[in-house]
DNA sequence: ACTTCCTGTAACTTTATTAATTACCGAGAT
DNA sequence: ATCTCGGTAATTAATAAAGTTACAGGAAGT
């Protein structure tokens, strides 16, 4: 499968408009930023939306942050845009009649849920405001190596 | 994408090897069990000999494993058939001209590792033994069930 | 030696997921 | 009234994984 990037594409969008808050922020500026499509811009934000990040109203440039970014964490975003995808896939089709493939899945699933969720306690831990903070501390850096 | 079961095939065979150690191991006996092809089988076992945590001969069923199964983590059978793929994926083509477009990978790769280092972690602790046990112990529940 | 069963791979096809594209409706601003 | 833009549905294209077919060669029994 193609792998999907809506994870880090929102993180980016989110942090986009932070960032470039005083400027026209039109789905197709954004999809410029991204290298994507407008739609699917839209379509990331709707997500966002109805999982309250952001707010945007219809037929005009205007999404806005529906929180300081302090109070949103990667968990967060995460969660509004894959759902609870696990991470590690259990293969659901197993021969039941075989010891393995009878109760494979009931104790890989427990072992998988503690691998995600520390995971996830990492992602809880980080907020969109330390992403911007650290996007603007490369971007110092690059132009401080342009001078 | 169509969502990757080898990790949980490689572990199910590798139990499959162990619990049925007195039979015949052909890989049609253990594709019968994980509900797979038998070529997919010996794909699998192909990238765990690599790996060094089985070894086969061609031409004759006897697959084996290479270590006893507490020197064997999850982590390693991971490794062993997913590389070292990212779980959490960063969009690699983004506009380098956007301050946030041009410092995202950067950013977001080094938060991405330490989810992933804590997720690696708690793969590194569980041994296939680990496994095995909760298996053997799932299948005497259902069986005290039945009686 | 011959036959049978098996592994190891390569090549190709099928299936599933995601992103991209096209198209259209309706809201808001000028 | 027109132009711009968000919201969404429907379709297509791209990509990754699993399944399938095919075949070369090893091991073991007869």
């Amino acid at each position: 499968m193609r792998v999907s990037t809506r994870f880090s594409d929102s993180i980016h969008l989110l942090a986009y408009l932070k960032i470039y808050a005083d400027t026209k922020l039109t789905s197709d500026a954004i999809a410029a930023s991204i290298e994507t499509s407008p739609v699917v811009v839209r379509r990331l934000m709707s997500k966002l939306r109805k999982a309250g990040l952001i707010t945007t109203t219809p037929g005009t440039a205007q999404p806005a942050l529906a929180k300081p970014l302090t109070d949103i964490s990667l968990l967060s975003v995460f969660y509004a845009v894959e759902g609870d995808k696990p991470l590690f896939a259990v293969d659901p089709k197993t021969n039941p009649a075989c010891i393995v493939g009878g109760n494979i899945q009931t104790v890989l699933k427990q072992y998988y849920q503690d691998a995600q969720m520390a995971a996830e306690a990492r992602l809880a831990r980080t907020s969109l405001q330390d992403i911007v903070d650290n996007i603007l501390v490369e971007q110092a850096k690059k132009e401080a190596r342009q001078n």
